[in-house]
DNA sequence: TCTATTTCAGTTTTT
DNA sequence: CTGAAATAGA
């Protein structure tokens, strides 16, 4: 703060406070800027930037910014572009990701690629991984697939090599991964591909192994700045350490209370050890909370003081407001759905709010299905971050792969993608034979299919197909070498009739007919706002955005509507007013996180970021009783809801709650705890000793997690179909392969439900099948 | 080779 | 309940 007064230009250090101007002045040497929640970091961030620019006269190519998510990279750029009043070219901003495929595309050939590698993303690597198993002799139900790429991908974010890893496995799940992650490798780079951990893995080896660019790098970039520091993993760790060096001008900024992708490989240490790291480090911390209200901020601090291990942190209000915090009890889902659009609406008319002020949170996914479809009931807008990625859609897959195929032959996995649509008949066996020889070849599956010398072994008729395609992935090449992507995609779209191939789907194919229109007007936007990175072509540049682009990037701002998302997308962001939902246990937190401390405290994390994102006005719901899988669960208010202070909450029932006679004998119609005073911190846990004894034993008795169990295996009586069988001793039944027989004994319930059926084919004799499993049919004329 | 049907397993969060 | 995989049949 000393060189304020001798700064030329106080203009960039408007309305900071103390801390902050600490941070924005800092000037050289590694800093640690401790942002709690909405304290205004960003702009901190913003401003060091434009200063060392304006004030320091630091070249904009000598500043590497990373961010989180490719929107905070554009939105970062715009606003110290605002401050300047001019343009930051040559300064790097992007996530890790995005950096790291930039080192990557400008040094290919030191990681034996191309300049057009194309990057997996988990679908194609796990189709990769699949058929290495298979190779393997792994059988995907002795290991599931998922778990083998999840174990390869936390081996490459540790940067642990295969030969380091084959060494380290002991355990039989080990050794099969080790060649499994050895051969991945190879198939990666003959496909001339990266994998999403490459982008992270590779420019480290990169850098490690090639003093010279490391060299350039470090002095090129004389200023490294990374957001959300809590978060980030080994290898980007390592990354920033690279090119910060011992001595670097190294700004990290982060929240170890907001540390919520350790399942990702983030290691919280990185944050917590960075003054070990960098002895030189200035620490700042920021405590002053921008964005909520004092009642919101005290529930933050109330949550999250229950976490050990924290470097300590108490968010001090500066806004105004005394709104509670509503907390609020619900039947189901539904009811709880419905609670909260009611609310909403009511809301938005009496304070006089848009749509875009409110935000739904939830902890998976899945729970936007009840969401949904209670905001469509009411015909309110809203938007879906999340769940079926655009990109993902089979659609928008089928002609990425025609693009992809076209900018990087090599490609594999493009490769049978887009020669299995439109049908060519062109089937497995062909396709098995073809990857056999490319293999033998060492050489891709499209360079196999272009020689006739291989093709020994394949069916005239395959060999024809096989040659057509060729020649037209061939003509689009040449194709692509001078037309812009969308009129590309416009051409390929006509060449493979993918409009008929659609239709003859049926009547759902318009949806997916717009997505690809959708799909088309992207990439003619793509190029017209960017006119792509520098020794890109724009074929490349547009299939790289479109697999490193996260949900969140697409959340537009103008649009008027709901926004439902999951508690991780949520971070960075804020809400006028915000609906946490689903605090139950076992859900929110996740039934794996309870014996396990460190993913409990993350799981409390997590709903520290979710509480934070609010501005005026919070809701925390739960349900008693919630669908999870076609099974109805019982479940009890989440433990983080029963550890608020009764204080500090406003506890509401919903309708249903109050008159399905559970609240009736509770007391006063608004406590939870029915009884008063002293056993408040008891209230969630204690409602169901004093329900009507006439109900049914409270299924929230029971373990969380348990279904409830179910008189009939079906859900309604109405919709059992006519074929459905009587289960019961006696009963006449069919099965598919049995044929019919008679019913000797029944054991278990619900799904359990067993039964012993002596069939009339004595060959088949008696045989035990469990109910929900068996298919049994109603006896024909029984 | 392709399609239709059935079986079966899984289900946290994401760049 | 959903999506993938296995299987049978055309």
């Amino acid at each position: 703060m000393m060189e304020a007064s001798t700064l030329p230009d106080e203009s960039l250090l408007g309305g900071l406070n103390p801390a902050q101007r600490e941070a924005v002045l800092h000037r050289d040497g590694p800093l640690l800027v401790l942002a709690g929640a909405g304290s205004g970091k960003t702009r901190v961030l913003t401003m060091r930037i434009a200063r060392l620019i304006e004030v320091h006269g630091v070249d904009p190519h000598s500043i590497l910014a990373v961010t989180f998510t490719n929107k905070a990279a554009g939105e970062m750029r715009d606003r110290i572009e605002r401050l300047l009043g001019r343009p930051t070219a040559g300064m790097w901003i992007g996530t890790f990701h995005a950096v790291g495929a930039r080192m990557l595309r400008a040094a290919p050939r030191l990681v034996e690629r191309t300049a057009a590698f194309t990057i997996y993303d988990q679908d194609d690597s796990l189709a990769v991984i699949k058929r290495l198993m298979e190779r393997h002799r792994v059988s995907s139900k002795q290991y599931a697939p998922r778990a083998i790429q999840s174990a390869i991908s936390d081996a490459k974010n540790a940067l642990v090599a295969p030969p380091e890893y084959e060494s380290l496995a002991m355990d039989p799940f080990s050794r099969t991964v080790a060649p499994i992650y050895h051969d991945l490798g190879d198939a990666l780079r003959l496909a001339n591909a990266v994998d999403f951990d490459d982008l992270l893995v590779l420019p480290v080896r990169l850098l490690r192994e090639n003093p010279s660019q490391l060299a350039s790098y470090r002095s090129r970039f004389r200023y490294v700045l990374v957001d959300e520091y809590q978060d980030t993993n080994r290898a980007q760790y390592q990354l920033v350490r690279l090119l910060a060096g011992d001595e670097g001008n190294v700004c990290v900024v982060g929240d170890d209370d907001q540390s919520i992708y350790g399942w990702r490989g983030a290691d919280i240490r990185n944050i917590l050890d960075f003054n070990k790291d960098f002895p030189a480090a200035s620490i700042v911390r920021l405590e002053e909370n921008y964005r909520s209200a004092p009642p919101i901020l005290d529930v933050a601090n109330a949550v999250i003081s229950a976490n050990t291990g924290r470097m300590g942190k108490t968010l001090r209000p500066t806004q105004g407001g005394s709104e509670p915090v509503t907390a609020l009890r619900a039947l189901d889902e539904r009811d709880e759905a419905e609670w909260i659009v009611d609310e909403l609406s009511t809301r938005r008319a009496t304070k006089n709010l848009d749509l875009r002020d409110f935000a739904v949170l939830y902890r998976t996914n899945a729970q936007s299905r009840a969401l949904e479809e209670a905001l469509r009931r009411h015909t309110i807008q809203y938007r879906l971050v999340g769940s079926v990625r655009f990109y993902d859609r089979r659609e928008i897959r089928d002609l990425m792969s025609y693009l992809k195929l076209i900018a990087n032959p090599a490609d594999d996995e493009a490769f049978r993608r887009a020669i299995a649509i439109p049908k060519r008949g062109l089937g497995e066996t062909t396709l098995d034979m073809l990857a056999e020889v490319a293999r033998r070849e060492r050489v891709s599956m499209f360079a196999a299919a272009s020689r006739a010398d291989l093709l020994e072994g394949v069916r005239p008729a395959a060999r024809v197909a096989l040659a057509q395609f060729i020649s037209l992935i061939d003509r689009f090449r040449v194709l692509a070498e001078e037309t812009p992507v969308d009129e590309l995609l416009r051409e390929v779209f006509d060449a493979i009739k993918y409009g008929d191939y659609l239709k003859a789907e049926g009547p759902e194919s318009a949806d997916r007919l717009e997505n690809v229109k959708e799909l088309i007007t992207g990439a003619a936007e793509l190029v017209a706002d960017e006119l792509g990175e520098v020794g890109l072509r724009p074929l490349d540049h547009f299939l790289q955005r479109a697999t490193l682009i996260a949900d969140v990037d697409a959340l537009e701002a103008d649009a008027d509507a709901v926004t439902l998302m999951t508690l991780h997308n949520a971070k960075g962001l804020e809400f006028p007013v915000v609906f946490i939902s689903g605090l139950e246990d076992g859900l929110f937190p996740l039934a794996r996180a309870y014996d396990d401390p460190p993913q409990l405290e993350e799981e409390r994390r997590l709903f520290y970021v979710g509480i934070t994102r609010a501005e005026r006005k919070l809701y925390l719901t739960h349900a008693e009783e919630r669908r999870r899988n076609g099974e109805l669960l019982a479940s009890r208010p989440s433990s983080f809801l029963v550890a608020i202070p009764d204080s500090l909450l406003d506890k509401r029932n919903t309708i249903k709650v109050r008159s399905s006679g559970r609240a009736a004998m509770r007391g006063p119609s608004l406590g939870w705890g029915g009884q008063r005073g002293g056993r408040d911190a008891m209230a969630f846990g204690s409602f169901d000793d004093d329900r009507d004894p006439a109900f049914p034993p409270s299924a929230a008795a029971r373990r969380p997690g348990t279904p409830v169990t179910r008189v009939s295996i079906y859900p309604d009586d109405e919709n059992v179909s006519q074929d459905a069988p009587v289960i019961a001793v006696g009963a006449r039944v069919r099965h598919r392969r049995f044929g019919a027989g008679t019913i000797a004994e029944l054991a278990g319930s619900g799904r359990e439900l067993k039964v012993k059926v002596d069939f009339d084919d004595e060959s088949v004799g008696r045989k035990t099948l469990v109910v929900a499993q068996a298919n049994l049919e109603r006896e024909i004329g029984a």
